[in-house]
RNA sequence: GGAGGGGUGGCAGAGCGGUCAAAUGCAACGGACUGUAAAUCCGUCGACUAUGGUCUACGAAGGUUCGAAUCCUUCCCCCUCCA
């Protein structure tokens, strides 16, 4: 169906993972001939630690490169310590606050933890490694890259990019430090390919003008063709963009987010968005995914089952996915406390609002009253109002059941 | 350096001496309806509370006033135009 040579190409294409190449059919040619003579491509995905973790929004790149992987091609992660100093303009308004080096540091573990989860790492042949852009930039002389790189960049064209031009349309100001990003982020994509031979990078389309930024300065200082492929910005059927649950981030990394939680997030995927997810964010083969996207009404909740489940599994792990699994059912559908819940400790006579307080559902003991005045607080699924005090007549099997709304629960043992 | 405009709740954005814990929209949350979905409808949305109130908030610090998000002074930050 698809007019493309490499296998690469074509998966992308049939799982939605493609938006857009700087040159599709020779982008597609390299990479149909490292296939056919069994030399893996190298490309690589950036991220900068402005975070300590990566969430759901940055998993389709992951999802992106963990495919190339395994069609036989190797990706090179990168973290960019020296970017995140300087900060990406792009879809902000505002400069990114200085991070100190303890905070940078922390940023790069965990996101390499989080990166982790995707691909293989190793010293096999496609396996994947992690670079810094600080290696290389933190001695770089000013002069020598304005020469080295600068003589490459015309002003004229670094104000044509996306991030720029919109800042400068919505007359917002834009320092020259964050300015500079773009040569930055080009001069890493030329850095690894004279270092590791590099010729593609693989990212979300915000990315595009950046990523263009690298494949100019290789045509005209390396005198290299590299590529730039793009996934889309998937967003849900409402125009949202994805990976955002109660208004936080649903995080990769374990410390950040209980996995239950990571779950209950694809779980409650609306169900316009099932069979999208199910190609991005599962490893499931096209044709299954093309069975459970057939399903209907009360039926599709099956999918959704699957797809929390497979998507859960890869990012911590099959036993954990499966855990996660059993006490969504465990609550859901036989109305128990299942094992993954939030906890805290029992205390006699304590308060229905401190209790949610202490467990984190609420922010203040003034909310509490609230949902309880609006039938949103139950302990053992019975309402109960705000005066309430447990005891040890609510428990059952040693423990008490408490949910705020139809969602979140909780054990108090 | 000069002239003008502006900084308000998670965001956007009204208010410009009392009736302001601050309109409206978005987001979020609870309820109804359901399928742990979507849409819709109703409600909530600073904190504490003996529910009567108390406290903290409209860039920061002072001041005027019975009373300030609103007026004055100084400072900080941002935008636009001129040099």
């Amino acid at each position: 169906m698809s007019h493309f040579k490499s296998q690469f190409f074509n998966l992308m294409v049939e799982r939605g993972f493609y938006k857009s190449c700087t040159n599709e059919d020779g982008f597609d040619t390299y990479l149909y001939e490292c296939e056919k003579s069994g030399t893996p491509a190298v490309g690589y995905l950036g991220s900068d630690p402005t975070g300590d973790s990566l969430h759901v929004g940055h998993l389709v790149p992951l999802m992106m490169m963990r495919w190339f992987q395994k069609l036989g091609n190797q990706p090179i992660l990168l973290v960019g310590g020296a970017t995140a100093r300087i900060g990406d303009p792009s879809g902000k308004d505002k400069l990114r606050p200085f991070l100190s080096e303890e905070q940078l540091q922390h940023n790069v573990d965990g996101l390499r933890h989080s990166f982790g989860k995707f691909v293989k790492m190793g010293n096999g042949k496609t396996d994947s490694f992690f670079v810094d852009n600080w290696d290389w930039f933190q001695n770089i002389n000013y002069l020598n890259f304005l020469r080295d790189v600068g003589t490459y960049y015309t002003v004229n064209r670094m104000l044509t990019l996306d991030s720029v031009k919109s800042r400068l349309e919505r007359e917002q100001p834009m320092s020259f430090l964050e300015f500079n990003y773009q040569l930055l982020q080009g001069y890493d994509f030329c850095e690894l390919y004279t270092k590791y031979g590099c010729r593609c990078q693989l990212a979300g389309d915000d990315q595009w003008g950046n990523i263009t930024s690298g494949t100019e300065l290789g045509r005209r200082r390396n005198n290299v063709e590299l590529f730039g492929f793009t996934t889309p910005i998937i967003t849900d059927s409402s125009g949202k963009k994805m990976g955002k649950s109660e208004g936080n981030a649903v995080w990769i990394n374990e410390d950040k987010l209980p996995t239950y939680n990571y779950y209950q997030y694809f779980r409650n995927i609306g169900d316009a968005d099932v069979e999208k997810c199910l190609k991005i964010y599962t490893d499931l083969p096209i044709d299954e995914i093309n069975r459970l996207a057939a399903l209907k009404d009360q039926e599709i909740n099956e999918a959704k089952k699957i797809l929390a489940f497979e998507a859960t599994k890869i990012c911590r792990g099959e036993a954990e996915a499966k855990q996660a699994q059993e006490t969504a059912i465990a609550v859901f559908e036989q109305g128990l406390a299942g094992g993954e819940l939030p906890q805290i400790a029992f205390v006699d006579g304590m308060s229905i609002l401190d209790a949610f307080l202490e467990i984190g559902f609420v922010e203040s003991k003034g909310e509490a009253r609230r949902l309880a005045k609006q039938s949103g607080l139950k302990v053992n699924d019975v309402v109960v109002d705000e005066n309430y005090k447990l005891t040890a007549a609510d428990k059952v099997d040693g423990k008490i059941k408490i949910s705020q709304g139809k969602k979140k629960h909780g054990i108090i043992a």
